[in-house]
DNA sequence: TATGAATGAGCTTTCATTCAT
DNA sequence: TATGAATGAAAGCTCATTCAT
């Protein structure tokens, strides 16, 4: 767990090691990231990276943590739709979904961070991180469902977790498409046809 | 590239070769594996290795794709389905979905090479591994598509590349979920909602 | 040294500090032994242990001695025999041995201190601690030998510092003997013979 | 353990790295022996030593058992004494005694090796080490005492691993005692009253 | 065709100590 | 009198890769 000490340092140098951290993160992953890079780009000793920080997963855990948060405060909460039914909740969630990704493009480092939090690991220290992570996304996630299923569209039939797991993956499979489109194709992405996807993916079943 | 003098080796020697090899990606991953551990295991030199393969992630890239080929080998191709028309493809799909579910419950090691593989990775050698993996995989990901389209069964407004990027997705995230199940739930996996969740993501619009 | 600003401190913060210190040193012996950990258990800062103490060693030497002479103190001194003659002296020697052997056993963590003590040291700062150690009892080691040579008990042909290193070499190696015993060995500790061995070593020849 | 690839190097080389080791676990004892400076003096690189010996403590033990075997063989064994009788083994005894004191003196980084050895461990390596070590010389201190039982110069009531320890504590002590008399102290060492309290100590009772 | 010795850059982490406040 | 932030040197160890034979 970061140690309040980090908390306490002036806020310019807490950004210069989050920001160090980010780009040695997103750069590299969590495994091959070099704690060495980070101090020397963040301008601090080794000692005092183990001073703020229990270990390298902890600096991954809480970088993440601080960009998701941050990801998520700028985009906004997936506010309850001002009109009841199923076609309200699944505009909200594609404005979101645009809005999200329209930031994530903004911000390519915390794209990769995210892909790397998601990827599979099998580092135990780096599972502890993401574990921790995920305590801070799903909350989100499982409020976002709750409101889909009080409006009648979201389906009843199958358990919340395996939604979740299904909601992700097609985010993931959406954003790996994304990236994968070659870098002078400008045309937006085509959100809505990837949100009816989803949509009918997870909508009841009539 | 493996080298064709890898081809050349007894079969025996091949096997105990890309046993240990499977045996320790599978274990750890493609950066935690230890090309010493896998030379001891396989009772070769350091310089055999470096004969036959281009590196670690040469190594990688060859044992993932013999397992895989045949994996699908075992399941057997995606066969048109006897009968025209979307239910019966998607009759179909299920039925290799459950197959090739069954036969990855069965190789563990398998299934877990392949969760290294559809990992993201900022690793270049594993990507180049990895798109090399991709390049086996992906004709036959297609031809299932084409098969489904001349039934009708897949909307043919979306290009088939996102397609495909959302059946791996969601796949990936059965997976996950699958995995995140207690080891002693013996209920057998809802294939069918599973794939009824993909069927509906991916048939055409009505 | 100890500082006398340590003397000062308040008895229920010293004993904290030196309960700490005792815990870590008998744990991990000395190098081994954290500073670290024993400011966190003891509850005060790292600037204050160094307020209190020139150095780690110097911790060690003060809980070290604090240690031996609460132990000297409840075994309580080698009495001067109510009767003369050797026989007399010896009885009081093995039931004052008999009597420390039940109570280090008692105290394993005091035992565990007196090993590192008595253990060869090539860092020059644990030296300076082993000596100041020895300067604490090496006196008390005195008395009981002057009384040994004045019951005509011990020998005189040879230096005193000579016997006394003859007789810790020797109880040094009855510890380890004990120590060496399976743990459910609930024989009692032979003293009889240990210090019959001492004390045909030490007694004058006839 | 040891790797064969050692055995394989040229004598010199072995020679040079052996010789390095020797001199920096005789000048800082094992925890404070940095690997490093061994490499740095032997010339090798850090994978080298690395790949000769699993681990500092292999090292520790290799280095120490060949330094000890040579000291054995230079001695000489404690050989059968040539008249029947408990002053024969003694005056044995002390002679070699004598002859390992001297050659101690000249060696003394192997003197402080062996006490190294002899210190006690928290460090579990190290332990190993000593383990090892212990299997070295233990048989030929057994075979010295099945020599003097069988003079009738060893008393037969007391356990053997009890006499050994006894013995080396007391060798121990009377090392400490030669260590610290003043080095311009040039009167040789009294062996004999060493080694006759070592044999007051050891004899049968009469 | 096959070997295995040799490498050295790289890693994460620990720690006693200093010093400005 | 007391603090705790900051340090940097040092540690042991791993690894993919190269290359002379």
């Amino acid at each position: 767990m970061v140690r309040p000490r980090f908390a306490r340092l002036p806020p310019a140098q807490q950004q210069a090691i989050l920001r160090a951290a980010l780009d040695e993160f997103a750069t590299h992953g969590f495994h091959d990231a070099s704690l060495n890079r980070v101090i020397d780009a963040a301008g601090i000793s080794k000692g005092s990276m183990y001073y703020y920080f229990d270990d390298k997963a902890d600096l991954f855990a809480h970088v993440a943590r601080v960009e998701f948060e941050r990801l998520l405060a700028d985009v906004g909460p997936v506010a309850r739709p001002s009109e009841p039914g199923p076609d309200a909740f699944w505009s909200t969630v594609e404005r979101f979904y645009r809005d999200a990704l329209t930031r994530l493009a903004a911000h390519p480092r915390v794209a990769s961070l995210a892909r790397t939090w998601l990827g599979a690991s099998e580092n135990p220290a780096l599972q502890r991180a993401q574990l921790e992570l995920e305590a801070t996304v799903m909350p989100w996630l499982e409020r976002v469902l709750v409101l889909g299923r009080s409006s009648g569209a979201v389906r009843t039939d199958l358990p919340s977790d395996l939604l979740i797991a299904v909601a992700i993956g097609m985010g993931r499979a959406m954003d790996t498409w994304l990236l994968s489109r070659p870098p002078d194709d400008t045309a937006p992405p085509p959100t809505g046809a990837l949100v009816g996807m989803l949509r009918r993916a997870l909508e009841p079943q009539t």
